[in-house]
RNA sequence: GCGCCUGUAGCUCAGCCGGAUAGAGCAUCUGCCUUCUAAGCAGAGGGCCAGGGGUUCGAGUCCCUUCAGGCGCGCCA
């Protein structure tokens, strides 16, 4: 909460105790100890700025109806040097308050003074978090799922620093195992078609049938000729995947980049394998007794551990499965520190995030440290109908396809607009249009808006100063005060968002701040007003521009000085 | 079959720890530009909160149940 803010609530309560006290004292009331109660911003205006339930939550302790506990609460209450100007009785038996004038000059003062850095909170106090999202297979381009998930992981990282944890970004690259066996063989089908005809050799029906496929072949063939072609085929796998998978990495980094998101640490699955990290685990759960053998593979008793049920570790054939690199893999990431780890995973995964914590919790970690958000399908519409191909590539929409045709900011934007475990629609049309009804560009204008407000100042001259409480407390307007009590929620918007989870929370933050912005521009003019009243108009709207700067930031979109 | 998620206006969605008359945007209709950006604002219509039980001062919100949709239940990842 910023901290006008906390101190009005704080006072709000503290003036309710001690008028209870005093009912207390006077016999009024019996001597029990009052419940906590909640404050909350009424919905309706007309009930005031804030309002308290706890006449309502106490009726019980008290054994009097609700309405009379709350009058008599309020013949005692003080509301002297504090925040709040009046106090009613209301409705069931709501206690429903009003703030004085120079709270919301405070708030405005409290926005400037802190700027760039204002929504920003040590909420959580430094603790080390780590969110690990996207982890696209290299083997192929990413695709629509991956899109949404950069958006949201990337924006929830960023609420998270705005909270005050320590984050860190990263990607964990799936370059071992049955897929990159996969990559392997549909490598050197194609790259053997190519040298030798299409009739040459069959191309198995589930390895990776993509165009990227063959231009990774034909690449490699340009450089490298013939001279795998009569090798043996694990040398020849080796040699097109040792060339094919960078490539795919880099072009994931770069598209990534594009996308305005950059990882602290790009982590290799390989490493797992080859600094012993999954051998150790495995050896770990052996030795905690949760491991047995069966059907010469080795077996994983994740039914004792919130699994449904047992899960192989090593197949038959020796190799470790995913599940076994993947429990390594967390281990890794709570020996580096973290207090909280937190994946983005597409919901086909949800059956996996119950077993992997209680992998945790079996190998002695705290699985509750381990979360994971789980997003669900996207489905691309254009002219209101479902697109499944793409362009270029004639099959599954790829991130790259996305961005070829929606800017950056709106992609962001939507993917963010919607919580993760919803199935959203990415409206196409929409998203491409540069009209009022595309909610970036509503908020976006609005910034642009105040921009030129300056610039016109500026141009005859005046330049914004500092005001005194007093000229702000000139801010009475209901439109001003809408704009202010919303500007006021930032922080708090922001904690709620990282301890939900949730960064969808902030588009919509932005949508109300823009909303409030355009209502107060039309109702209260700048340029014209007497001196005083017109910069304590500048001022609000400059922390409305920081405000909105601040959130946009959040979500790595640009704030327009025009538009 | 079992498990997870979802169901609120014609459409897309909000609804905070259970609170007062359930809110936005789009779409439809009506107004507002000689004054700081009309990419804006003001107003109107539109609801069995999927159905049914329960918990209590009070339920869109919590519990049970039915229905509908999505996803998951590999020595795949």
């Amino acid at each position: 909460m910023s901290k006008i803010v906390e101190l009005a609530h704080k006072q709000l309560k503290q003036a309710v105790l001690d008028a209870v006290r005093a009912a207390v004292v006077e016999g009024e009331l019996p001597e029990v100890s009052v419940p906590d109660f909640g404050i909350e911003i009424p919905a309706e205006r007309a009930h005031g700025d804030l309002s308290s339930n706890v006449a309502l939550v106490s009726a019980k302790v008290f054994g009097r109806p609700p309405r009379k506990i709350a009058e008599m609460i309020m013949k005692h209450l003080e509301l002297e040097n504090t925040m709040l100007k009046s106090a009613e009785v209301a409705g069931p038996g709501f206690l429903n308050f009003r703030l004085s004038d120079d709270y919301y000059a405070k708030v405005v003062e409290d926005v400037l003074s802190q700027g760039d850095n204002y929504g920003r909170s040590d909420f959580g106090k430094g603790k080390k978090v780590i969110v690990e999202f996207v982890s696209a297979n290299p083997t192929g381009p990413m695709h629509m799922g991956n899109a949404r998930g950069g958006a949201l992981g990337d924006c929830l990282a960023s609420v998270m620093e705005a909270a005050g944890y320590s984050v860190w970004r990263e990607f964990y690259v799936n370059d071992a195992g049955n897929q990159i066996e996969k990559f392997g063989i549909s490598l050197e089908a194609r790259y053997i078609q190519l040298l030798k005809g299409e009739d040459a050799v069959e191309f198995p029906e589930d390895a990776y049938h993509g165009d990227d496929i063959r231009e990774h072949a034909a690449g490699f063939a340009k450089i490298y000729g013939d001279k795998y072609l009569n090798t043996d085929s694990r040398e020849r796998r080796d040699a097109l995947v040792k060339y094919a998978l960078p490539l795919n990495v880099e072009r994931m980094r770069n598209d990534l980049k594009k996308y305005r998101i950059e990882y602290d640490c790009w982590f290799s699955e390989s490493t797992l394998h080859n600094n012993g990290d999954i051998a150790d685990a495995i050896r770990l759960l052996s030795e905690r007794n949760m491991t047995y053998e069966k059907d010469g593979a080795l077996w994983y008793k994740a039914s004792e551990n919130n699994g449904e049920k047992d899960e192989v570790l090593i197949r038959a054939n020796k190799i470790p499965t995913y599940f076994a690199a993947d429990i390594a893999y967390h281990i890794n990431k709570f020996k580096r520190g973290f207090d909280i780890c937190i994946n983005i995973w597409g919901a086909d995964h949800h059956g996996h995030v119950a077993r992997m914590k209680g992998a945790m919790d079996a190998a002695g970690y705290d699985g509750s440290k381990l979360e994971v958000v789980l997003i669900q399908l996207v489905r691309l519409m254009r002219d209101g109908e479902v697109v499944r191909m793409s362009k270029r590539s004639g099959k599954a929409i790829q991130l790259a396809d996305l961005l070829d045709e929606v800017p950056v900011d709106a992609a962001r934007f939507f993917f963010n607009q919607r919580e993760a475990n919803t199935q959203m629609d990415f409206d196409l049309d929409l998203a491409v249009e540069q009209s009022s009804q595309n909610p970036v560009y509503y908020v976006q204008y609005a910034h642009a808006r105040i921009c030129s407000i300056f610039r016109n100042l500026e141009q005859e001259g005046i330049v914004p100063r500092d005001c005194t409480i007093s000229e702000l407390s000139q801010l009475v307007q209901a439109e001003e005060k809408e704009l202010i009590r919303h500007l006021s929620l930032f922080t708090d918007e922001i904690v709620e968002s990282a301890k939900t989870r949730d960064p969808a929370r902030i588009t919509r933050y932005c949508l109300e701040l823009a909303t409030l912005f355009h209502k107060f521009y039309n109702s209260c003019r700048v340029k014209g007003e007497e001196e005083p009243l017109m910069q304590a108009r500048l001022a609000l709207c400059a922390a409305t521009r920081h405000t909105l700067k601040n959130s946009l930031s959040l979500l790595k979109i640009e704030a327009p000085l025009s538009m």
